[in-house]
DNA sequence: GTTAATTACTACTTTAAGGTAGTATTAAAT
DNA sequence: ATTTAATACTACCTTAAAGTAGTAATTAAC
């Protein structure tokens, strides 16, 4: 009942990315230290966030990562679209989903609320919102 | 950002049995064909809600399985404890959970307000309340 | 132009969850 | 007693996510 490992590390490198006021440019060696995150990993998920437009990247000597928008702008829930992480519409706690309105179980109403809750949650935070606060995050 | 498989068989199972009012005990075969859950996958799954007291097998001949508490005094909660797969107190939605309440992210407090719901939902919906509704459950 | 520092690509390995196979054990029916 | 129908146990196989290795491509610095 939690986000992908994945999801993780790639809210968290694109808030430390947000977060670092001075070069906007980053490479993949320094937010691996920085963030404890594999190298190799973190460059394949790079790629994926470069590909989805949230990032980009300069090849070559120099080079590096950077946001494609203001961190106003970046979504946690654009950036879980890219890994399939998002909550979808029709999602069932139980994840079985056979029901519908007609026969649905005790959970199926009280599941709207928080899911209502964290889709609201993950739909309007951006990556301001959730960087700079001297977080380990 | 669901349940694990295991959860979700196991709940459907026993949310079966509780349905069934006629003969109170079901062997594995009979669930496995009913829930479409492949049998020996379920009876790994039954064994271990054996050893965690919510079932009560009866091996031999003409034998089965059958709830050990009443369906309305055993909880989602419970089921979902045996398979670790609830939701803790200090559980970060984003699964890092490295900060704590004097450096938060604005998803920190959003997060309280749906996991009370999540943690009040599976501590206090019981058998009963999700069995018996014709669902597909 | 050569070198060095960087990202991108391809392919592999590891790990844990999900699932399967075979056999031992149990106990009612006969 | 034997047979049969059931659960329990042990060990294995499969799949997808997580993680790693090596090399190609790119580009600024020199
Ligand atoms: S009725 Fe219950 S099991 Fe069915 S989709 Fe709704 S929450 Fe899920
Ligand atoms: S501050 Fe944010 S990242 Fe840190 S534990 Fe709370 S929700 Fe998780």
């Amino acid at each position: 009942m939690q986000l992908s490992n994945t999801s993780q590390y790639a809210i968290r490198m694109l808030a430390y990315m947000a977060d670092k006021k001075d070069s906007s440019l980053i490479n993949a060696t320094k937010l691996s230290e920085a963030l404890q995150i594999p190298y190799k990993f973190l460059t394949k998920i790079m790629t994926e966030l470069v590909k989805a437009d949230l990032v980009v990247s300069i090849r070559g000597r120099e080079g590096g990562y950077t946001l494609k928008k203001n961190a106003s702008d970046i979504m946690v829930g654009d950036i879980l679209k890219v890994f399939n992480d998002s909550m979808q519409d029709e999602q069932c706690v139980l994840g079985i989903g056979f029901c519908n309105g007609m026969c649905k179980c005790a959970l199926h109403d009280q599941w709207m609320k928080p899911k209502r809750l964290l889709q609201k949650m993950f739909r309007e935070s951006s990556l301001e919102d959730i960087a700079g606060r001297g977080c380990k995050i």
